[in-house]
DNA sequence: GCTTATTTCAAATTATCATTTGAAATAAGC
DNA sequence: GCTTATTTCAAATGATAATTTGAAATAAGC
């Protein structure tokens, strides 16, 4: 049999392990069936990668690394542009970044949130946070010096649901090619949009209305 | 031993599985937990309900009818009142439902959704798409006669993640008691004021737009 | 109290997988 | 070409957990 060059086994076996991961999560894959489909020995996991939980994380991070190099957080928007700008670029990053089938980090992110197997834990905060404290600033600027951090803290939640979880109940409804689950966005451009505005409407909304209630 | 009336393990089991899938999903659930827990013999979940497959589907069924007795999908308010009114009704029985720990129906649902077992398919539509069409019926009220059929769905997502997704993180959030992840909801009233006064700003806006974009 | 239908129990059985093993095949350095 | 370090392979091993079994205990009807 012809060798391939180093190494392309162990990287056919990270990307299809990925794959298997978002189909059955990480308890109902099997190391059989990721070899199966790498066209790799059974054993091939193991010698790898040590054990199907190393290959779990080592999977999660190839993927992250990939997906924050194609999706920068701040969308490519300047640092100096106007703040609602600042807003449509992250948001709109953030939803392509998760509609992108491509990417797989974010969606095994959300079954670890649902189903943890704790072999993420510490390496989802590194995605999280940072990303959550970038949206949290903005929505402070766009608030006004008069806001709650309550006021923040309900805002901010309230865009980034209105960003992730159309958009994975979206790559589900692709997954299982369910009829009674539409794929409702086609457009994510157009979508991106719709959520930016409703959000810029949202913010306004409880600007004016002040801290008092 | 004494004997309790006829039923009561079957019904301590029901509420123990529910609890157990919650914190473990189903597969890494293991029926020898769920005996344990409810004080009953390994071979109890056999006996009584015929698999461990048998007894998620009851535990579900079980307590989505608990669920929705609890919380109406109308929230109590008349048909006849103002539009806005009975979407404040809908979604604050909808936070509150998902906020009610003793409510497992809607935390298994998501489960379900992200990591399917399949099990639950056929009798989780009977639960989400009736709720739908009630959402969506009303935005499309809201909205006005000019709105197009993209903006409604639009909207009626945007605003069912404002509600779904922060609730599910908080029991997220709750379950592992994870301090990077604060409970961020302490009041559920205020958190359903904050998200209906946020859903009617910004459908206010998009009818303002109009459809021609 | 006696009989019968339920319910509980501990141990045995099966099934599914991850992991290990040791031999065989292959590439790379010399 | 020879040697050594990698990589692949099929089969064996071990662990975990669902399910079955058959006997024992218990409640309920009479």
């Amino acid at each position: 049999m012809k060798r391939k060059r180093s190494g392309a086994k162990k990287e056919k076996l990270l990307a299809v392990a990925g794959d298997v991961f978002i189909e059955k999560g990480f308890r109902d894959a099997t190391v059989a069936e990721i070899c199966a489909r790498a066209e790799a020995n059974i054993s091939a996991v193991n010698y790898h990668f040590g054990s199907k939980e190393a290959l779990y994380q080592e999977a999660w991070r190839h993927s992250f690394t990939e997906s924050l190099k194609a999706y920068p957080m701040d969308g490519g928007v300047s640092k100096t542009a106007p703040a609602e700008e600042r807003l449509r670029g992250q948001l709109t990053s953030l939803i392509q970044r998760i509609a992108d089938e491509n990417n797989k980090d974010f969606f095994i992110a959300q079954m670890e949130m649902v189903n943890p197997t704790g072999l993420l834990q510490e390496v989802m905060k590194s995605e999280l946070i940072p990303m959550r404290q970038q949206t949290l600033a903005l929505v402070r600027e766009l608030l006004g010096p008069e806001a709650t951090e309550q006021q923040v803290d309900y805002c901010e939640v309230s865009i980034i649901s209105m960003c992730v979880h159309p958009m994975v109940m979206q790559r589900i409804a692709k997954r299982t090619g369910d009829k009674d689950m539409p794929a409702m966005i086609g457009d994510v451009t157009a979508f991106a949009d719709h959520v930016v505005m409703f959000a810029l409407a949202g913010i306004d909304a409880i600007r004016r209305k002040g801290s008092k209630p």
